[in-house]
DNA sequence: ACTTAGCACTCGGAGAATGAGAGTGCTAAC
DNA sequence: GTTAGCACTCTCATTCTCCGAGTGCTAAGT
């Protein structure tokens, strides 16, 4: 008699999407009004006071109708929604959101991961995340010193991925022509090429002993080559429309407030492995900052690897049905316009070429 | 008798101050409390209703206590008040908090005013900005385009502020050796030197002109200068602390989020000139975004001119002789920092030297 | 002329009482 | 296995009442 059948589930099903809409407890004669519904209120109650018992619904006091519990979530979800599909009009205005389609090309991938976060936010009303670490798995292209005004020097380091970084060095003295250029030489020689995973801690010791040795002034710049690389290695999380979260009744101001000052701690849990979407409720986990909510994470690829995962952090009454297809289109999005852009850049072996002209212009 | 008597005064400052602290409309009672009225309630109800009559004072409803007005509070802030002092160890926690003292140098202007922003608005619980427009006023010092991955450009610029920034471009062709020298000659020539004031619009488009005539396909470029430009020129808004927006009860939730989204439209009036520190009430402006709030701007300088403007926004009930001094404060250590800075760049001429060694090291 | 005690009055807000309505579980009939 | 009917429960909105803080005014005191 306990027995889940057809019923019950599209019973379930039904009352998460109307509490979803209305955010008011859902009765049995709502769902029992519900044209893909043939029986009576009577027996949606006898259901719903056993999908109740299985721990899929749950009763906010005695007399009020029933809201979803977590584990109600989770199975329709995994099993029951029907996601939203995007018709092609729909997917134009979401690559015009992201900025392709435009003029076709040259978007920095910086730039891609902001429009989409941006956008990600705003369609769904959600705070959106992204954290990016693509810079890991990307190469060293190209050091440069370049002396800027008295005792300043730049560092200059640009990664195959496309991201720039610099650093303004002081020092006590000026260098002599040689002394930087056999400084620029020797970052150059030593980090150019190598993947920034690669570039270990003892590494960046032994480069860092090196220069000490051979003079103590250069310490500034020797701590600017440490802080880029430290900056490199560091998974970028982007955050934004934070302020619709402010807009859910549901959601406590004060946790939201947390959460903004301590969104660092999301990065562990959106960036351990998964495949696909994962759906994760705040209350589940209790490092997890915003009491009734739900985060819905997927990750973004560049040449097979995971590069970075995006995703939105709203209230747990939320259209999954349709944030979720977003969220894949995104995520697939971005996978294939980087990805190309790195095909292109394979292409090419030396980073710098200046030797003859290819091409007349 | 409606004069306005030293006692008077009192009263009022007592009621600002009481009504900062509490929240809570004031009576008369409270207030023939203190130690420093020496006169019983009934005489303080005379001069209340005296104070507003000439519209400092309000009441929110008939028999509630007393609440200050606009003009209460103007009054209060201009001649009231006694600012509370910064003892030496409070100093010496601000300049912590800057980060400089640390070791005793080599701040970029960025960096410093970035953490000034963060320490108004965890020490005075508000949301702090900052306004900076010292990009204007300083001198282009270096502009170079680096070769980074085939058919990648990246354009360097720096200025004498420090600020550096960049931006890549990606072209339909490789440049020659000679094409990119030329190039960056010409920008080096043209740009270098300039102060970004003079960088007009006539004179980004004769650069453009003779860029595209020269050859179609560096265009990209071209537009990558354009834009560095354009950012070059405009105010740099930052603001931190937005949140604590969210925990005063007299801000309309709806009002701070709309201002979270709208910020630009402060920079005019946090811009326009004024001297020593301005208060600005929400109520007064129709194009301010929050309605109970008040702002507190001062100036920064540097090398005598206004280059940047700091503050915070807040409800009206704000402890203003904390407040103010604080940013009194930032805004003259700032002008110190960044003013002292810039006297060590003008002991130079040449941007880059690299001739003989000045000093053994 | 200013200050103060006293008093009647006002008004907001907290708390209790009330009633309507939505929803339930159970039972008995279909 | 489904459904109608019914008694019951509990929330929420409304209304009412009443307390108390605070006021303005008057009259007396300094």
């Amino acid at each position: 008699m306990m027995r889940i059948n057809e019923r019950k589930l599209k019973i379930l099903a039904a009352v998460v999407e109307f509490y979803v809409r209305t955010g008011e407890p859902v009765g049995s004669k709502m769902i029992a009004s519900l044209p893909e519904i043939h029986v009576s209120a009577a027996t949606v109650r006898n259901d719903m006071a056993v999908l109740e018992q299985l721990g899929y619904l749950e009763q906010p006091h005695t007399s009020a109708g029933r809201v979803p519990t977590i584990q109600g979530y989770r199975l329709y979800i995994e099993k029951l929604m029907s996601p939203a599909d995007l018709p092609e009009e729909e997917r134009e205005r979401l690559d015009h959101m992201l900025g392709v389609n435009e003029n076709g090309n040259q978007m920095s991938e910086e730039l891609l991961i902001q429009n989409a976060t941006t956008a990600l936010a705003e369609l769904t009303k959600c705070a959106a995340v992204v954290s990016d670490f693509s810079p890991q798995f990307s190469v060293i292209s190209k050091v440069e010193v370049i002396p800027t005004g008295k005792r300043v020097y730049v560092i200059l380091l640009i990664t195959s991925g496309g991201s720039i970084k610099n650093k303004a060095c002081r020092l006590e003295f000026d260098l002599t022509r040689e002394q930087l250029s056999w400084f620029s030489g020797y970052l150059s020689e030593h980090l150019e090429g190598i993947s920034v995973s690669e570039l270990s801690d003892e590494l960046m010791e032994n480069l860092t002993a090196a220069m000490t040795a051979y003079m103590m002034s250069l310490s500034p710049l020797v701590q600017g080559v440490f802080e880029l690389y430290r900056d490199l290695r560091q998974h970028a999380l982007l955050c934004k429309g934070e302020k619709h979260l402010f807009s859910y009744e549901d959601l406590d101001k004060m946790e939201i407030v947390r959460f903004i000052e301590h969104k660092d701690e999301l990065i562990q849990l959106m960036d351990d492995s998964f495949s696909g979407i994962r759906v994760v409720f705040g209350k589940d986990r209790e490092n997890f900052v915003i009491g009734n909510s739900s985060m819905i994470v997927s990750k973004y690829r560049k040449g097979g690897k995971n590069v970075g995962s995006l995703g939105v952090i709203g209230p747990m009454r939320l259209d999954y049905a349709k944030v979720i297809p977003y969220i894949a289109y995104f995520s697939q999005k971005i996978t294939d316009l980087i990805s190309e852009q790195s095909e292109q850049s394979k292409q090419t072996r030396e980073p710098c070429p200046d030797e003859e002209d290819q091409k007349k212009f």
